[in-house]
DNA sequence: TGCTTAAAACTACAGGTGTAGTACGACACT
DNA sequence: AGTGTCGTACTACACCTGTAGTTTTAAGCA
């Protein structure tokens, strides 16, 4: 309808993300690894329906195609996570993050860890630079 | 595909919500302010859909439906979250708080509300059952 | 150089979605 | 009772998605 990504597109921009490069063959296999069996065929088309609309690109070597994302992960969880935000949420970033911090559905050691992520970046800022480097890079 | 709302079905979900029960006409009202604009059947239309899949349910008034939803916000929430953290942040819990929290992205007076709500609970929890009891509500 | 094979391109098709027109039934007035 | 009105129910249709079969093409090998 506008732009987002199915579960299965997503798996896929995943695997690129995951890979940086790879042929439908690798994908495919990536796509298994994350519990979802297709056909070469079918990741060949979902493949090149995301190149359709701008989402990976390939190159030629030899016969074969070999894919990568056009868009950054971080882009995409932006988007997302704002889509999410006003949609699900109904703008409301505090329900969104009691959601996404509840312990009835996280378990306590991934909650120890983002608390001290959190603790650790109590100042002006939500998260310090240096905290957040390895997660960004250069937006286009 | 499995069970995802829609941007659209979403978008009733959250009317719903919000007024607990709903005509086909406040629906469409309902959207109109979230500035979808839609011809009443069309509404109709989705709400049946919704019906179709357990999402809904009216009761007749008159000659008119009254609809209400059958998943609570909570729910649709908790699940949301779940797809979004597996697929959008290959289950990283960190890089999904660290996008919410992203001062780029967040305004500095919402994020200050939301540091205060997770200062005041950096102990055991990560959120104190009393801050969190105004979001919950029975789970079914 | 003809045959095998692997990859890509093309074709197909059912189910969901956005969007809405049209038909039909009941109530409200005249 | 006749007729307009409002709401629902049916019908329509184009587009996207998941899924994959079939056809073509090109490269490697015998």
């Amino acid at each position: 309808m506008d732009g987002q990504l199915s579960d299965l597109q997503l798996a896929i921009m995943r695997v690129l993300w995951d890979q940086e490069e790879a042929t439908v063959h690798e994908v495919r296999e990536g796509l298994e690894s994350l519990g979802r069996v297709l056909q070469p065929t079918s990741v060949a088309t979902v493949l090149k329906r995301l190149e359709a609309r701008d989402l990976v690109t390939h190159r030629s070597e030899g016969r074969q195609h070999v894919f990568r994302a056009l868009r950054s992960e971080q882009q995409v969880q932006r988007s997302v996570v704002a889509r999410v935000r006003e949609l699900v949420f109904g703008g409301d970033l505090r329900a969104f993050v009691a959601q996404l911090l509840d312990p009835k559905t996280v378990d306590e050691d991934e909650l120890d860890r983002v608390r001290a992520l959190l603790d650790a970046a109590a100042g002006s800022e939500a998260l310090e630079a240096g905290e957040r480097a390895e997660l960004e890079e250069p937006s286009s």
